[in-house]
DNA sequence: ATGTTGTGACACATCTTGATACAAATTTTC
DNA sequence: GAAAATTTGTATCAAGATGTGTCACAACAT
């Protein structure tokens, strides 16, 4: 978790409170002292004290299991709102990518070369294009990029990944038949692989 | 209710759902618009679509009867300690929103143009523009709008929303062919994407 | 060297959204 | 209270975005 926490982008925790070694309250109380992403607790125990300590403990949110995938999922939205408010610090805001000579306003719809020009981007391509930079350097399966893009399943020779891939690399590669922002990890997934700069860190 | 919250200065309401007359669905949607009191939403029912509806409804939290008190003294206290950080006044203000050059008072069926013109709103388009500015880089999908909007249901094939929007993108948007206000997210919704500001906060 | 599997590219059908026109409903004006 | 003006919803078509099918080819395995 801490080597993530370095290289990624996170911009919400869901945290279990059963884990081997380090129990979820420490980690809660450690990450509340140095960062401040938001977490959503996760716990088997209905003991109420539990539910208690850990919003007090500082956690943005509760949650037992079993529950139900919606519900994590409205509250997970529902602490974003709440963060996403907050001045631009505190919520590890995403602001502006620098890369291979474009830069991208992660919240508009368009990346911009260095001559200045604008290149629109659909909303797929858009969310795309969000969730491989936010993982710059890791390789994203494309069950991965479903979820992250559409938040769906693969269906049966889903091929709708790999077309979108094509899509953004004719948008944004200066050579889309060698490409080198977003190569293929064969038989893994796609990596956006140019060297990402966030100017306003 | 009503009237307490125009004499008095409200931190946080304890709504219940279940309640005579008007439920608190549509109130907490109410409050929602115009207001940004936080609200922790009380319910007896059990019913976990209700849990989720709540959230999405914009509700800061959720707990269902019978609680332990000191939960509800916990979660009071994790919800204001996160509005507390919201920009001073903010969080029950109803007053006047600035975007894009435009200035509006969410009271007057108009927007004020930097150059001083004003632009009459229908009141669809007001009603519209309202709900937009209150979840502005949300993005809300048709249902939605037309819940917040009109309070009803889609019918089947109902573009009402698509067209409003468009009114509305002819009367604001500097640009209307490409918008960068009101943006729409392809398969899920518009999102109000300019950043507001709240001069009275 | 050969077969198998994954990927790029393209065409096309499908679905979603934008734009326009028009009719119905509502509000304003006289 | 009736006519006029405005607003709003529906229908329709055009444009845009997305997903699927297919083929060729490259990477991998045997």
């Amino acid at each position: 978790m801490d080597q993530a926490l370095n290289c990624t982008r996170i911009d919400l925790i869901v945290l279990d409170i059963m884990l081997p070694g380090e129990d979820g309250f420490s980690i809660c109380r450690r990450l509340q002292e140095t960062t401040r992403i938001p977490i959503i607790l996760l716990t088997a125990l209905v003991e109420e004290t539990d539910r208690i300590v850990g919003l007090e403990m500082g956690a943005d949110d509760y949650l037992s299991k079993p529950f139900n995938p919606r519900e994590l999922l409205a509250r997970i939205k529902s602490v974003l709102r709440r963060t996403e408010m907050l001045p631009p610090r505190r919520r590890n805001s995403r602001g502006i990518a620098v890369f291979e000579g474009w830069t991208f306003d992660l919240a508009k719809k368009e990346v911009v070369r260095e001559d200045g020009v604008a290149v629109r981007l659909s909303s797929g391509e858009h969310t795309l294009l969000v969730s491989l930079v936010a993982h710059a350097g890791l390789t994203l399966s494309r069950e991965q990029l479903l979820d992250l893009t559409k938040g769906r399943e693969a269906q049966l020779y889903d091929r709708s990944v790999d077309n979108q891939i094509s899509r953004l690399r004719r948008k944004i590669e200066p050579d889309p038949k060698n490409p080198q922002i977003i190569v293929t990890d064969w038989g893994g997934g796609y990596q956006f692989a140019a060297s990402v700069v966030w100017p306003n860190d």
